[in-house]
Parts: C-alpha cells; structure tokens; sequence
DNA sequence: CGAATCATTGAGCCTTTTCAACAGCCGTGG
DNA sequence: CCACGGCTGTTGAAAAGGCTCAATGATTCG
C-alpha cells in the first residue's frame, strides 16, 4: 500500500471532521513517479485528464516568452496541486522541477466522484486553490510596488515560511533554488540579484551556497522589510 | 422580476445544456444595488456572506500598502465575481467601483445548494474562476518580463479585449479607467505612463480624453505589441 | 467662480540593465 | 587521477529606463 499522499493530507486538514484523515479519502488510488531536476511536469499547451500534485520537492508554474525569456510565476511545495482545478482543462503555462520531485496523480473522476460523496471535500479544494491565488496576488503586488531589495525580501520571506511549515523546525530554512530561477520569479536580472543577496549576506540576514540560500533567521528578515517600508 | 445577471449568463453559456438558460438558473434570488464611482464594493479583511458579482460596470481588486501607494491586481467587469468562491471567506483585498457599477449579490448558501443540484455547475464556477486566474498569470508575466511599453500595450489588450465582447462590436473600444489606474496596475507612475501613451496617441493607435482611452484598432495594438517583441 | 480631479511637460537623479569577464563547483570520460 | 565542459555565482563599468520633484493646463461639478 501506498503512503499518503501531502495532498491528501493537505486536503483533510480542511474538511470539517478535522485531524483525523477520513478512511475514505485514504483510499483514494494515486500513482507516484519520481522525476529530476528540470524535468517538465506538464507542458505549456498540455491537455489534462490526470490531478497532478507535488509528493515532494520544488516545482515551478512559469511561461516561456517569444524573446527566450522565463517568468516564474510561483514556487510549488509538497501538497500543491500543478493543476488549475480537479476538471480535465488545457495548461496555458508550464509547470517543472526545481528539485527532484515526486508527483502524486490522481484520476480527475475519482476526485470529482469524490466531492460528491465527501461533505466539504469541495470547498476544501476551493480554499486550497484560494491559497495558491493568494500567492499570486502578492507576487502581483510586489511586482508592482517594491523595488528589487522588496521583491527579493518578500520573496524569501514567502518561501522561507511556506517551507518552514513541511520542514523540520522554523527557523533556519535552507531554500534550494538557484539565484538565476529566483530573479526569474521576481523580474530582476540574476547579476543584480546576486548584488542584493550579497548585501544581506555581509549583514548576516542569509547565507549562499551553490545552488541555494539559507535563511538564518525568518524574524529577521521581517524585520529587514519593515525597515524598508519605514525607509521609503 | 428581475433580469438576467450577467453572472448567471457567463455561468449558463458553460453548462453543458449550452444555450439556453435553465430555468432554476434563473430562478435564483439575487439583489441589485448601484454603486458611484470610487465607492468601496469590499474592504479588505471583510468577511462575506454573499456572493457579489458585478452587474454592470467597471471595478477593481486592490491593495493598498503601509506606505500609501496603491496595486491594482486586476479590473472586474460585468459578469465578473468579486468573491474568491462561492464559499463565506475573509478578503485580503479590497474591492472598489472605478466606474458607477451595478452589483448583482447572492447568497452563499443558494449558490452552494445548486451545485449539488444543477449538473456542471460547480465546473462551471471553478472554469470561471480560472478565467481569472489566467488574467493574474499574465500580469505577473507582464510585469516580471515588460518594460513600461510593453506592459501598458499588454493591458490595454487584455482590457480592449475583455470589453469588446460584452460592448457593441469590436473596432473602437472606449477604456473608462483614468492613467493613474491604469498606471497603478502596471507598477508605472502616472506621469510615466502618461508619456507612452503620448507616444502612441502619435502613432494613432489610440486616442484620449477625460477619464479613459480609445483603442481605435485592437489588431493595430496587437501588432505593436509583435513588434516590440522582435525589437527587442 | 472656486475646488477638485485628471492630464501634461521638463530636468536631474537614481536604480537597474547590459556587456564583458572571470572564478568555483561538479560530473563525465579519457 | 586529471582534464574538460557546463552550470552557478561574482564583479566592474557604462548606458538606459524610469522616478522624483515641481509646475502648469484642462475639465467637471457644486
């Protein structure tokens, strides 16, 4: 038998008979398969019939532009589902891995059968999905309003505290995306965003390796946003 | 007896019975109310109990920030909900009437119980939310990746396009948003926006006057936009 | 007429990009 | 074991794009 899955898990901490996972749920049948870093997931264009989630590592939603260019548009963490809903649909963006990654599919009819058999399994998917627009709604605004210090401060506050939730403990987070992909999602080139980062660096706030950042402190790094806001 | 929302006709044109509007559809209570222009539709950290779509007219998700600058995160227009879902939630947004707006509000607990009722319903309201979605996914694309031209030629698209249907015929279509706005969605100032605009206002791709912009041809827009790609 | 909202214009400054190198880590194959 | 290529990260200097500040028009409404 198959472990659960962190959707599942993800989904039952929503339902009203909350804690305990519903054997019902338990029982749903998913395929796991385990995929490299940069392997596609579900490609731009691709025509759904399957609910894709992440088991476990990073993913991206992103487009590629005509000029080459790549806009991350969010990071996905275990228990996020790749998909717009539950129905089948066609993807207007892509979605890959960051890390290794295993996804968890789910057949669209099982999951639909489901809602109408689960009490608030429905309005748990909505919430779920709710999340994922939150996020967007900050990505949008930070876009908009900070400059590249805020964006980059928003951003690893976001991901600092979304994977401080799965992982062990809060505060230093080790966040295992490359500078190049995190400049992607925030709009800034890679070089002025290693300047940045090596700015917080020399104040302690964070500290590089290949291939990622660790967040020393999260409180901190509010802080440091705080500050910004006062600054301006 | 009331009209149709235009809610209720967005939603009916995805139900799989396409066409004509079922009968329970239409027997659904809703209230009417107009608003002015500037009016707050819902703060933010209000929590709802309704289901408010917009009737008539133009408005806009917002946030605004500690230092008092504003984010527009996308403009709302008739058909449009203003609610995250159909289910009582809390906002971490603020909904406001950027022209004089008629919203149509229904109760939660009416819309929940047909979706176990009407078939395709609930698919129906999450491609609606999708909609919406994919708006959000282009502007973080369009703000991480355009510089100021670009991004100003990608919303006066998305806005000509989304108007255009519901108005009479394509060609000239009237944008009743003022620049500051507009400028506000984008992440430009007002007087940097003003000046491309000037530019395109030249070039006679539109024309403007008090409170909005004419987009005298849209393929002429689209055309623009291919061509600061290649350009680039 | 006066106030308020909306639009327009100019000049200088500052952030961010671009271009061009270079250094470090890592897996691969000889 | 070592040499190599590929990805990742760093650094410098010049150029460009957008912002700020400061005024001035233009339109609507009470």
């Amino acid at each position: 038998m198959h472990h659960v899955s962190p959707f599942i898990r993800r989904v039952a901490q929503l339902l009203p008979s909350s804690g305990r996972v519903s054997p019902v749920l338990n029982s749903i049948h998913f395929r796991s398969t385990c995929l490299d870093k940069g392997d596609e997931i579900l490609g731009a264009g691709a025509s759904v019939r399957q609910v894709i989630t992440i088991g476990h590592g990073l993913a991206m939603r992103y487009r590629l532009l005509p000029d080459g260019s790549r806009q991350v548009i969010m990071f996905l963490t275990a228990g996020d589902i790749c998909n717009p809903h539950i129905y089948p649909t066609v993807m207007d963006h892509g979605i890959a891995a960051v890390t290794p990654v295993r996804i968890d599919r789910f057949d669209c009819e099982s999951l639909i059968g489901l809602t109408n058999t689960v009490v608030g399994l429905n309005q748990a998917l909505w919430t779920l999905a709710e999340e994922q627009n939150a996020i967007m709604r900050d990505h949008i605004t930070s876009l908009g309003r900070g400059d590249a210090r805020a964006r980059v401060l928003m951003l690893l506050k976001e991901l600092a505290m979304r994977l401080s939730i799965q992982g062990t403990g809060p505060s230093p987070v080790f966040i295992p995306i490359t500078q190049t992909l995190l400049a992607d999602a925030i709009g800034v080139t890679h070089i002025h965003f290693n300047r940045i980062i090596g700015d917080m660096v020399k104040r302690g706030v964070i500290a590089t390796s290949r291939g990622g950042i660790l967040v020393n402190s999260l409180s901190t790094l509010e802080k440091l946003g705080d500050d910004l806001i006062v600054a301006a």
